[in-house]
DNA sequence: ACCTCCCGCCATGCT
DNA sequence: AGCATGGCGGGAGGT
């Protein structure tokens, strides 16, 4: 039904592998081709699978071969792991080897857990989609297909895609259907999960749940109260936990409307456990802590055993989607007790986007106050949060929203999906509106270049591996604006925590606050790349970090106890009261109110962001800050949802809705130049076209109006600069900027879509990055790609690579869309230089502003072990 | 012995 | 009823 269209796209490879696989194998490359180019030329391997069809195993076997010829990467890694050997072998070298072996051999060939496992499959999946999709293309997944040629049951690819959709890098198009939009989300959706665990106050949870540990080691003593009332507080009135799935606009309301399970999804524990890293400064989480969490939020004691040992197997089964991915890696914490396994972000740093947040923005009053309003609405909607309390859903607002979601999944699903289908088609999201025309461009571009940087690939790798020192952060950007550069530090840096980068990340930032200094808190400090040590201060408990790899040892870290305090700080709560450290900073003082109130601190640059400004109306803030925050908008189904991907529809929906309020004419400015005229023209009439759709569904409507509120001024400036930067697809960068514009995003988010790079303007992150020297094996991941910026790359954060691009890119370049353009689509020169640039600012920019910060902490070892 | 986590039963809910 | 999803936890491979 509804695939009619999709079908004609997907048809063939389903057609093809599923019930011919021989013969499909013409469509599947070609498929494949169209969806990921970089391996199109690499794909020649497959069809001989193919050809060797007959067997079962062809599939997974021509998935090897792509796999291991396109991405050298993931072969390495696979090797690292040790998983090598199987995989890489490959499957026909098995295949034949299982003929030719007993049934023991051939068993012992197969074997291996590990190459089952879900880490494997995952980057087996994701090598068959690039990072940056281009739009144009048709993205679809068919599930059946994939589980076929992997070679795998589909219950796994479930895992995997119901991770995948958390992070909205897929989104669920029809009954077996995905659509595959890679990391062209992947910044927002962390932005506004950042976003939403300030909200709920991960970050304390996490304090109080370490807290505890310590306690009970020791003894107890008082924080038990409070932490139940924080936990508490956190779940919904009605106990519910708040979870939710947090959407991203456009997308993702056709998943939701399956699920009725959704809440307990692995789809929300996927988001709230990416959140437990966005907002803790360590960025580091025990599996532990985060079962607890995840289950606490319903019930904190009832812990039974057996439920923790179900959370935890989740979350293994989270985390190896993640690590394949490269958001996160696997460590151990050492603490008192002993080591525990954990997980460190090795993702982007991110600034919550907030969309509205504050105030800064010049919108008129009545923006604000839809936004607000707005926010308010999705809060509810979603977690709960805010103030203290979150929000649950309510009974009712679940009603409300099952009713809204069958209505919209009727209209939505229907297949037709008129809507989706063309943005599907469309594919984009970002540049949908357009018309064909420039979208086709676009991705005809995009597939040159795609095709280029696949052909670079290589060297791209070594490059990497060379460029691995360099972080590059960031950065920066020339800033172009000053203006930006203002707005954005303040935004990013609320932490107090200066923004290292000024200018690229700030640019992004605007719109938060002002937080500034107070940061004080937390100590961040950001080691220059390579000094690395940051200190970062442990969460809250965690002790020891070892990395295993290396460095991070360096650090600083001993500080330690501090740095639980640290994490405290963000909290403020913890401040107060158990730990040890004892050196809060300034910023727990605060703290210790208690939740409500939250310190300017909080956890740091998030709420630093939004409230900051000035302590005085903290309150106020707070309440603000729950819209603030989310930039995204909910829905009623209780799904935030973001605007991202929004852009192409609700964004420009809303886009055009406020042009049309007449609000924010600055931004249009802005956006214009920067897109070049694309976006101007598109919003427009993508707005009229849009329009319906959102009249249909309520929920976009809702938005709108919040993105529009958050739209914001403040990027403006940014924007412009940031758009040079973005380099990435230039859907994308559309989309950035139509977010932007509306406020729903952040500027520093969109700039680099890797966020981070470098930068790190949050300090936390900055932390952990700095800290791990690890991350030197992180970082080279990630300044890998940075450094190239090939989208082909494996997965591993394209993104970053597109920061990179956007770094130099730079140029700034306004005017001319034209330029914007190549901009955007030529990554890859320049990032070398610029990283390397862009690295040396961002360290000067460190030492400088941070140089010192640091706070001590307990003992915290990570050891990192990539091993397993 | 513990850590991971694969496997697949079976509930759930849509079609 | 049938199928798509996906919660869940037994139990096995790894270390």
């Amino acid at each position: 039904m509804e695939n009619e269209k999709e079908n004609l796209f997907c048809e063939p490879h389903k057609r093809g592998l599923m019930k011919t696989p021989l013969k499909e194998s013409t469509t599947a490359n070609i498929v494949l081709a169209a969806i990921q180019p970089d391996f199109g030329p690499l794909t020649t391997p497959t069809k001989p699978k193919e050809g060797s069809q007959g067997e079962p195993w062809t599939p997974t076997a021509n998935l090897k071969m792509l796999i291991s010829a396109v991405s050298p990467e993931i072969r390495n890694r696979d090797q690292k792991r040790g998983l090598f050997d199987n995989r890489s072998g490959l499957p026909e070298a098995k295949d034949c080897i299982h003929e030719h072996l007993s049934g023991d051999e051939f068993e012992k060939s197969q074997p291996s857990r590990k190459e089952k496992s879900l880490g494997l499959l995952c980057h087996k999946f994701l090598a068959r989609y690039p990072n940056y999709p281009n739009p144009a293309v048709n993205n679809d997944i068919c599930l059946d297909e994939v589980a076929e040629e992997l070679n795998v049951e589909r219950r796994r690819i479930y895992d995997i895609v119901n991770v995948l959709e958390s992070l909205h890098m897929v989104s669920r198009l029809a009954k077996n259907r995905y659509t595959w939009h890679g990391r062209h989300n992947l910044n927002k959706t962390l932005g506004t999960l950042k976003s939403v665990g300030e909200e709920n106050k991960y970050a304390e949870q996490i304090m109080m749940i370490k807290k505890k540990e310590y306690e009970q080691e020791f003894d107890f003593i008082k924080s038990y109260g409070i932490e139940d009332h924080i936990i508490k507080s956190n779940t919904g009135p009605n106990g519910h936990p708040d979870m939710c799935f947090v959407e991203l606009p456009g997308v993702e309301f056709r998943a939701a409307s399956v699920n009725s399970r959704k809440d307990k999804s692995l789809r929300v524990m996927s988001q709230k456990f990416v959140m437990l890293f966005l907002v803790s400064t360590p960025q580091i989480v025990s599996l532990e802590v985060a079962a607890k969490i995840l289950i606490g939020e319903d019930h904190v004691e009832d812990l039974d055993k057996s439920k923790f040992k179900t959370k935890i197997r989740r979350l293994y089964d989270i985390a190896n989607v993640l690590s394949s991915l490269d958001l996160i890696k696997k460590v151990h914490v050492t603490e008192e007790r002993g080591r525990k396994p954990a997980f460190k972000w090795t993702g982007p740093e991110i600034s919550p986007n907030t969309s509205g947040s504050s105030p800064v923005i010049p919108f008129t009053p009545s923006d604000l106050e839809v936004r607000r309003s707005s926010k308010e609405n999705c809060a509810k909607n979603l977690f709960s949060t805010r103030g203290k309390p979150n929000f649950t859903r309510h009974p009712s607002l679940i009603k409300l929203v099952k009713s809204i979601e069958s209505d919209r999944r009727k209209i939505n699903s229907a297949p037709s999906s008129p809507i989706k289908t063309n943005k599907a088609a469309e594919s984009s999201q970002n540049s949908a509106p357009f018309p064909s025309k420039m979208a086709q461009l676009a991705a005809i571009c995009k597939m040159q270049l795609e095709e280029q940087s696949s052909e670079s690939r290589q060297k791209v790798k070594v490059q990497l591996a060379r460029s691995g020192p360099c972080k590059p952060v960031a950065p920066l950007d020339p800033p172009a604006n000053a203006e930006m550069e203002l707005t954005a530090p303040s935004l990013i840096q609320p932490l107090g925590v200066v923004p290292l980068i000024p200018s690229p990340l700030s640019s992004a930032v605007p719109l938060i606050l002002p937080q500034a200094p107070s940061g004080p808190s937390y100590a961040i400090y950001l080691q220059p790349a390579q000094a690395h040590q940051s200190v970062t201060p442990p969460q809250g408990l965690s002790p020891t970090v070892c990395t295993t790899h290396s460095s991070k040892a360096t650090g600083s870290k001993d500080s330690t106890d501090a740095t639980t305090e640290k994490a405290a700080n963000d909290t403020s709560k913890a401040s107060a009261s158990t730990r040890p450290g004892s050196l809060l900073p300034a910023p727990e003082r605060q703290g210790a109110k208690s939740r409500t109130r939250e310190p300017a601190g909080e956890r740091g640059s998030k709420r630093a962001s939004v409230l900051e400004d000035s302590g005085s109306k903290k309150k106020f803030k707070e309440d603000l800050k729950g819209l603030e925050n989310v930039s995204t908008t909910l829905f009623p189904s209780g799904y935030l949802i973001p605007l991202t991907q929004c852009s192409s529809l609700g964004a420009e929906s809303i886009l055009s809705s406020k042009e049309n309020s007449g609000a924010l004419s600055p931004n249009h400015r802005i956006y214009s130049s920067p897109i070049a005229g694309v976006i101007p023209v598109t919003s427009s009439e993508l707005t009229a076209v849009n329009f319906p759709s959102f009249h249909v569904t309520p929920l976009k409507l809702m938005v709108s109006p919040t993105s529009v509120a958050a739209v914001p001024v403040g990027n403006g400036p940014a924007l412009t600069s940031s758009h040079p930067v973005p380099i990435q697809n230039p859907s994308s960068a559309i989309v950035n900027f139509t977010l932007q514009h509306l406020g729903l995003i952040s500027p520093s988010v969109q700039m680099s879509a890797s966020p981070g790079p470098g930068i790190v303007p949050v300090s936390p992150r900055i932390e952990s990055v700095n800290v791990v020297p690890e991350n030197a094996g992180t970082q080279q991941g990630r300044a890998t790609n940075y450094d190239s910026p090939i989208p082909g790359q494996s997965q591993p954060n394209g993104q970053s690579v597109a920061v990179t691009g956007a770094q130099q890119p730079v140029p700034v370049t306004p005017k001319g869309s034209q330029l914007v353009a190549e901009s955007f689509f030529r990554t890859p020169g320049g990032p070398t230089k610029p990283t390397s640039s862009s690295c040396m600012d961002f360290e000067g920019v460190n030492k400088t502003s941070f140089g010192t910060l640091f706070v001590p902490q307990r003992k915290l070892e990570v050891s990192t072990e990539d091993v397993h």
